[in-house]
RNA sequence: CGAGGCGUAGCGCAGUUUGGUAGCGCAUCUGGUUUGGGACCAGAGGGCCGGGGGUUCGAGUCCCUUCGCCUCGACCA
């Protein structure tokens, strides 16, 4: 709303420095905080609690379609990760080494996962000799490493938690079948549960995961106008397959090199959901994934009663919801603003007023409205109002990226759309020429976010060079 | 890795130009009054001024050297 007044003087204001506002909510709403290594952050318990509640979501997910956790060690021999050229390409400049134990050189260097392909080839290589042991679905929620050289919370960190699921199967149309599987329950999850709409597309050959036949992705754009990647899920084909010496005998008594898939998601999540729902009051949670969904907020608490009827509705609602019953000594205002502050989707106002009437009165974060409601039926009208918050959520996140995505047919267009109306998604034709992909990032600044599912035709010719176009691309500045 | 900025109380900062008792606001603690949008009064605690080395009678301040963090670029979930 833009009527709204900025209450939290803390938050820099995100129409000034949307770097600074970012940081200063993630470290107001208590999220994290830094540690004495780079790139390496405490997430605290509010913070983890939102990625505890993105896991357990996505992992119910990744059951119900048959997926099994696993875990893989998180060393892996410098050997073993050059087993695939190209993928070592691709990771060996951030890796991490260990070269020690104890006061010992080891005899061969050690790098810390940055992501554990090479690992399951081993693995498979071991389990996997018939047709009956495929396919294999396996997924493990760790952390890995990257050394980064530009650190921010969520968005690049050199550790970081994530999940990575790695199948293998006997044919290629399985996995390929996999791979567009996993991208959907990522978009569905972002869109549904994170209120978060998200492009599905495919990416350019100079853009994909090292070591993929072909990698797909998801797309959101925050609420600065960049792009950010949210989730990937490649296929492999069977080339590492090869790479590793996994085969199966296949009914007909052959060997046969399986094929492969990998899929993954972060605790980025939680930094895509800050810079799509946040404002200015702090950080706004959509509910499928807000540690507190409601907040109550008693006025007056000294008063006789007040305090007995906020633990009643506290008992009453957590029966449904995930709720907190504020009943510290800092006064009303106060916390109305922490509770924005760190997101809470819903808060109940409960007074003596209030008490005398038999109501409450509900406040969404979103547009910060104003309910008063009978306490009669009050759990369903908690659940009406955080549907509201998402649906709420959804309408303005998509909103915005409508405002930001510019159809282009020229490079002049693409240009005077960013100039004039900021950074955004762009959307033009390419030929498929990596020349092109180049050029177009070296003269608008937007590089290919990725070539997406549903296509549309704006035009015949390519962008850049004026030849036939084979897709449309949507360009983006990227986090 | 390139360019900028910053390290002084838990947080945010002033003090550094011109060397001379370590400061302010918020937070914290104690007691009291309060409570429908960050309440008020009174009192209290808290510092190897990022580390190391120098210059000086004397260094938060000057010099050298290190380490770290933030932002922006290039690269990446």
């Amino acid at each position: 709303m833009a009527d709204q007044k900025k209450m939290v003087e803390e938050i820099t204001s995100m129409d000034v420095d949307f770097a600074k506002w970012y940081t200063d909510i993630v470290k107001k709403a208590e999220l994290i905080e830094y540690t004495s290594v780079k790139g390496c952050m405490v997430i605290r318990p509010y913070g983890y609690a939102i990625w505890e509640l993105i896991q357990k979501n996505l992992d119910e997910r990744f059951k119900a379609l048959g997926h099994e956790n696993v875990c893989m060690p998180m060393f892996i021999p410098e050997s073993l990760l050059e087993k695939e050229k190209d993928h070592v390409e691709g990771f060996a400049p951030e890796v991490a080494w260990v070269t020690h134990g104890g006061s010992e050189p080891l005899e061969e260097r050690l790098c810390v996962r940055p992501t554990s392909e090479t690992l399951f080839c081993e693995h498979y290589a071991n389990i996997i000799h018939s047709h009956r042991d495929l396919p294999k679905l396996y997924n493990q929620w760790v952390s890995v490493v990257r050394w980064e050289k530009t650190t921010r919370p969520f968005l690049r960190s050199r550790e970081f938690l994530w999940q990575e699921g790695h199948t293998i199967h006997a044919t290629a149309e399985e996995a390929i079948s996999e791979t567009e599987c996993m991208l959907n329950v990522y978009a569905d999850f972002c869109e549904s549960d994170l209120a978060m709409p998200v492009v599905k597309g495919k990416k350019t050959e100079s853009d994909k995961f090292a070591g993929a036949v072909s990698t797909y992705a998801i797309e959101a754009l925050m609420h600065d106008g960049k792009a950010l990647q949210a989730g990937t899920s490649h296929y492999f084909g069977d080339g590492f397959a090869k790479a590793f010496g996994i085969q199966y005998q296949s009914k007909e008594n052959k060997l046969e090199y399986p094929h492969q898939t990998s899929w993954g998601v972060t605790t980025r999540l939680i930094g895509a959901i800050i810079m799509t729902h946040g404002d200015n009051n702090g950080l706004i949670l959509p509910p499928a994934v807000a540690p507190i969904q409601a907040v109550i907020i008693p006025v007056a608490q000294h008063k006789p009663g007040v305090l007995d009827k906020a633990n009643e509705l506290k008992d009453l609602l957590s029966k449904d919801f995930r709720v907190k019953l504020d009943d510290s000594d800092n006064s009303p205002g106060w916390k109305y603003s922490e509770y924005e502050m760190k997101g809470v989707p819903v808060r109940i106002e409960i007074g003596p007023r209030d008490i005398e009437n038999n109501q409450c009165v509900l406040v969404t974060r979103h547009n910060r409205e104003k309910t008063i409601v009978s306490l009669d039926n009050l759990q369903e009208e908690v659940a009406k109002k955080l549907e509201e918050v998402r649906t709420g959520l959804y309408n303005k996140a998509f909103e915005n990226r409508e405002n930001k995505t510019y159809s282009c047919k020229t490079m002049d267009e693409i240009i005077k759309n960013l100039e004039e109306k900021g950074d955004g998604f762009v959307k033009a034709m390419w030929c498929g020429e990596e020349a092109c992909e180049d050029e177009v990032k070296e003269k608008t600044g937007v590089g290919s976010r990725c070539i997406p599912l549903i296509q549309e035709n704006l035009s015949d010719v390519c962008v850049c060079c004026g030849k036939p176009a084979k897709h449309m691309v949507v360009w983006g500045k990227a986090y």
